[in-house]
DNA sequence: GAGAACAAACCGTCTGGTCGGTACAGAAAG
DNA sequence: CTTTCTGTACCGACCAGACGGTTTGTTCTC
């Protein structure tokens, strides 16, 4: 793997993410893909061999991403469920941390690849299953899931352009959001 | 506009929307609309003249459906926030309404059309807009919306069945909710 | 029998994937 | 040093199947 060759694959896996975030996945097909990228179909089919190939590489390199980033939340600090909602705010807050940076648009590029074919989405089903697990231990289960799935509904909400809140209400709300995940991570009850 | 066409018409939205909660949309193709409805593609086409038309149709009866279970929900007395909660949980809670039943999965299948192409999502972008800005003019704006995203979010786990809660922890979600949306809707700031 | 409702063969386009070939860098051979 | 060879990275024409839509013909209903 030369450096060339990684440069290329990333220009590639950039360019599908695009792609899906600003079109819609029915517009990710290999010949648009390949010319955002600036490189020939041929040049694409070489590094990954199928669209299948080229789709699991982009849900791998964005698992790998949001690991890192909220690994580094919660040793920065943070309790778990605090590290998850600022997960879903980090490039707002701290948009210098662009190396590792993932924002919720990349997260809905992901998903939306799950809505186009289910069969697709049982083969990442057991690591978000795992991941989210650690949700249902916590000093109040029941809130740490309405703020889970809050973050997510609010990504959804977002990424979709409908009924957003306007910016200071959606301040509140990430606000009110951490402020309960603080008070879970620290055991209390409420 | 025949008895004989109407029913015709009902199998094919129903096949329609069948293939995309089951499937994914990628499989939801005429042909297999065709089929699974028990109608030749020419009858499918005869009645809905394009694949467009027959997505619209969906959506739309599917924008019906979920009007008239949220209004008799409000003159049944609940407030315009519980309301909404219950409209996540009816079919649950009263599987004989099935006459207008609307459950999650076929509000993913709705969200889910929005994810295969940006532009077909503006089109309906108006209409959802000015149904949640009511949301933001309740007793306390953040927890509404909060409750909002968190069914919203909850609906996209279940379709998907990535880390979904138990069905006892669902209810004590669905009960805490309830719980909130009755303290906003009677107008207590919490 | 007339129009509505449907059937089925057919067509053109789009798209995933194949395939033969090119450019080039370095290793091996002379 | 130069020639030959080899493997990597990439190009672009082409193909086969899928899919949306058309056309033409048939059946059902009133």
């Amino acid at each position: 793997m030369t450096n060339r060759s990684l440069l290329t694959k990333q220009k590639l896996l950039d360019a599908a993410t695009d792609i899906i975030m600003e079109q819609g996945v029915h517009h990710l097909t290999l010949d648009e893909v390949a010319k955002t990228a600036g490189v020939s179909k041929g040049g694409l089919l070489y590094h990954y061999p199928s669209k299948e190939a080229l789709l699991t590489a982009i849900v791998e390199r964005l698992q790998t991403e949001q690991n890192e980033l909220y690994e580094s939340l919660q040793t920065e600090g943070n309790g778990p469920v605090e590290a998850f909602v600022r997960l879903f705010d980090e490039t707002k807050l701290h948009p210098e941390r662009s190396a590792i940076h993932i924002d919720a648009e990349k997260m809905i590029a992901f998903l939306t690849l799950f809505a186009v074919d289910q069969e697709y989405a049982e083969r990442w089903k057991h690591d978000l299953d795992t991941f989210f697990a650690q949700f249902q231990q916590t000093s109040d289960p029941v809130e740490t899931m309405i703020i889970r799935y809050a973050l997510e509904g609010m990504m959804m909400s977002e990424h979709f352009n409908v009924g957003v809140a306007p910016p200071a209400l959606k301040q509140d709300i990430i606000a009110r959001l951490i402020e309960r995940a603080r008070n879970i991570d620290s055991g209390k009850t409420d």
